[in-house]
DNA sequence: GTGCCTCGAGTTCC
DNA sequence: CTCGAGGCAC
């Protein structure tokens, strides 16, 4: 697809051409690489398409396009870095947008701990740059990873070596023999100025933002130059450690800095919210002379002790928050709305606007979440954007919620056309015709075409190729809608997937192969990835079913519960909504409500649904759930039940720890009920407990179990 | 019944 | 990342 006329021979017309068509492939491979779907592209072809683009661009400079693909940041392709595991997740924060939210997160945490008395927080501006965890063994940097996704980052060893402010060697005494140091790299104003005024006169290209060009910077493949670029370096935080570095946050810092790291000289102690909002405030006046671009201000609970009593919810600490400043906002013109159909066939309606710089990023579309949102209500029905209302062809004022999604803020009514009416939400599905109804109490609209829907169908095998559940690799997003398109080897539903290279097999002229970009090597590879999930562990089965209510979570703890395939399906198909055993049994899993439930039920009962079901599972090889018992702690692996009031910590902290152990705890007493732990007032509950045998023990017979103080 | 706390679902841009 | 709503504690 690369061979085409030489780019010397190339007529004005063909040029121009060319590089709109380079330019759509260029930015499609970006997004597939950077979305972790399919592959479609061989980094050389990939390179040739950059090298075609850019020769053509250096011989008719005036048809360089405005999107032009040598600009965007992140193009180059970083096969070269490896993976690395984060021993500790690195999380995200919480994040607050006024002071009621600090308040709040005060008061939360206080409540959690059971404290009356002020908590003190470090505050410290929150650098906007990209996010590094450095490994020191023995004071020695061995393997700086990036953020990734939380879980899993990548090898950038050889660029954070360039890196002024990241030591190579620590100084001073006593330092744990394992250390992973957490960060952020970010440039300067002055050094990004710099950098832009150096490759706009080589005509190399510029980036949009500081934060842009030390992403684009950090992720060189070569390192040399990763090392002309002025990179910055702020250590601030910690996963593993051999030894602790302190008992406070604020004395974790300090001894960061000891040890050789650049920390954030405007980090102080706070006292309680009024000296947090204070500090924030005087942070925030000084955002403009700071030299270097921050986006709020983040709070730490100072003592260690706490933050780990404190602990984590899913996937951010409760010890911490984020208050960020205002975000930026821009207008411009709403174009056009259109409908998009999800996989539970939720029909979500997208502004399609004149595209606009909102925070150094063009942004042309933006969500406007539901019905309602559109009529300038909240689902409670109070007005938001003062009940203004959404038309197409207002003038908007567009804002990056968290940075990220776009969202309209407000509408300028002046500039409102005299002709304009009200946005009419459409009542049947735009994809397949049935009638989309709104649940009372519900805010979303919904199409009830069921499988029936086209969109519906493959919304759903996206799902099930996703991150969490099948993860196929080069079966990601597009090459699932070009699968389910296709006339020869369709993939229309999950089981498909598994029947395809015997599918292809089977007919003479082998067509797989002969797909548009594909060769021999595509297809082994695709084959591979296939046979690969074959088998697969039974939460991520459950949780790529795609049913309503069953997320990532309430798969597990079904796949816990029943352990394994055969037993959840026979359970399924035996459960009755709002009776039985089999009911009661499911609605007993804590976690688990009628809700969800039902929407279980109803799926493994509807025939369609079922056949679809049973058809995949008979290509699987589906794993038991193993139950992870981590600790070998006494209460790992037992079921507990709190009642009365707990003196020592909260309700909500004796469950996080009990869980932190390895232990379920759940709302009532039941046969499986392994303990209870009853403070005073205990009523119906340790009642329950004497009449079933099962042990009781007060709070202090607890503490001392779990080895607490 | 009310008020948290989490999870699920949908969305954008790199 | 945000909003809505499910699930549970009080």
């Amino acid at each position: 697809m690369i061979s085409e006329t030489a780019v010397e021979n190339l007529t004005l017309a063909q040029a121009r051409e060319d590089l709109a068509r380079l330019a759509s492939l260029i930015t499609d491979a970006n997004r597939a690489y950077h979305g972790n779907d399919a592959p479609d592209l061989t980094d050389a072809d990939f390179d040739a398409m950059k090298h075609r683009n850019a020769a053509i661009e250096a011989r008719f400079p005036s048809l360089k396009r405005a999107d032009s693909p040598s600009d965007q940041v992140g193009a180059a392709p970083s096969d070269g870095f490896g993976k690395i595991k984060h021993d500790v997740r690195m999380l995200s924060l919480e994040n607050a947008f006024d002071a009621a939210d600090i308040t709040d997160f005060d008061d939360r945490v206080r409540k959690f701990l059971g404290l009356s008395s002020a908590v003190s927080y470090t505050a410290e501006p929150k650098i906007d740059g990209l996010s590094l965890s450095l490994r020191y063994v023995n004071g020695r940097l061995t393997q700086p990873a990036t953020r990734g996704d939380g879980e899993t980052g990548e090898n950038v060893t050889d660029n954070a070596r360039t890196i002024a402010d990241i030591p190579q060697r620590l100084q001073g005494d006593n330092i744990p023999a394992l250390m992973d140091i957490r960060g952020e790299v970010y440039m300067s104003h002055a050094d990004f100025a710099a950098l832009n005024a150096r490759n706009a006169a080589k005509a190399d290209k510029t980036f949009a933002n500081p934060r842009n060009a030390a992403a684009g910077s950090l992720r060189q493949l070569d390192a040399s130059i990763t090392a002309s670029r002025p990179l910055r370096f702020f250590a601030y935080a910690w996963g593993a450690l051999s030894d602790p570095l302190a008992k406070t946050q604020s004395g974790a810092i300090a001894r960061l800095h000891d040890l050789g790291f650049q920390t954030n000289p405007l980090t102080t102690l706070c006292n309680g919210p009024d000296a947090m909002l204070a500090q924030y405030r005087a942070i925030e006046a000084q955002r403009a002379t700071l030299g270097y671009d921050i986006d709020g201000v983040v709070y730490k609970v100072d003592d260690l002790a706490l933050q780990s009593r404190l602990g984590f919810r899913s996937s951010t600490p409760r010890w911490a928050i984020a208050h960020k400043f205002p975000a930026e906002l821009a207008w411009t013109r709403l174009e056009s709305i259109d409908i998009q159909v999800g996989r539970t066939g939720a029909l979500s309606p997208v502004a399609r606007l004149k595209p606009v710089t909102v925070g150094g990023v063009v942004v042309s579309n933006a969500t406007l979440h539901n019905e309602d949102y559109i009529q300038g209500r909240d689902s409670r029905g109070n007005p938001i954007r003062q009940g203004r209302d959404i038309r197409v062809g207002d003038w908007v004022q567009v804002y990056r919620a968290g940075d990220v999604i776009p969202k309209i803020a407000d509408v300028d009514l002046a500039q409102r056309p005299a002709t304009s009416t009200p946005y009419q939400f459409p009542d049947l599905c735009p994809d397949c015709g049935s009638p989309a109804i709104r649940e009372p109490g519900d805010a979303v609209r919904r199409c009830t075409g069921g499988l029936i829907c086209p969109a519906q169908a493959v919304e759903r095998l996206k799902h099930f190729v996703a991150r969490g559940a099948f993860d196929i690799e080069g079966l990601g997003a597009k090459q699932i809608e070009a699968f389910f398109n296709d006339s020869d080897l369709p993939i229309k539903t999950p089981a498909d997937i598994f029947t395809l290279a015997a599918r292809d097999t089977a007919q003479p002229l082998r067509k797989l192969k002969n797909r548009d970009g594909w060769g021999e090597k595509s297809v082994t590879n695709l084959v591979a990835a296939i046979e690969d999930k074959r088998q697969i562990p039974l939460n991520r089965l459950i949780f790529a079913l795609g049913i309503r209510h069953v997320g990532d979570s309430s798969a597990s703890l079904l796949a816990n519960h029943y352990t394994s395939w055969a037993t959840f399906e026979a359970a399924m198909t035996a459960a009755e909504i709002g009776s039985g055993p089999e009911w009661r049994d499911l609605t007993a899993i804590d976690g688990v409500g009628d809700v969800l439930a039902a929407s279980l039920v109803t799926a493994f009962h509807h025939p369609a649904e079922r056949a679809a079901i049973d058809a995949l599972a008979a290509q699987l090889s589906v794993q038991d759930a193993v139950q992870n018992a981590p600790s070998d702690s006494p209460v790992a692996g037992k079921t507990l039940v709190f009642t009365g009031t707990l003196e020592k910590m909260s309700r909500a902290e004796a469950k996080s720890r009990a869980e932190a152990l390895g232990a379920k705890v759940a709302g009532s007493v039941s046969a499986k009920t392994d303990l209870v732990i009853a403070g005073p007032g205990a009523g119906s509950k340790a009642k329950a407990a004497e009449a079933l045998g099962v042990a009781i023990i007060d709070e202090d017979a607890w503490l001392a179990l779990i080895g607490a103080t």
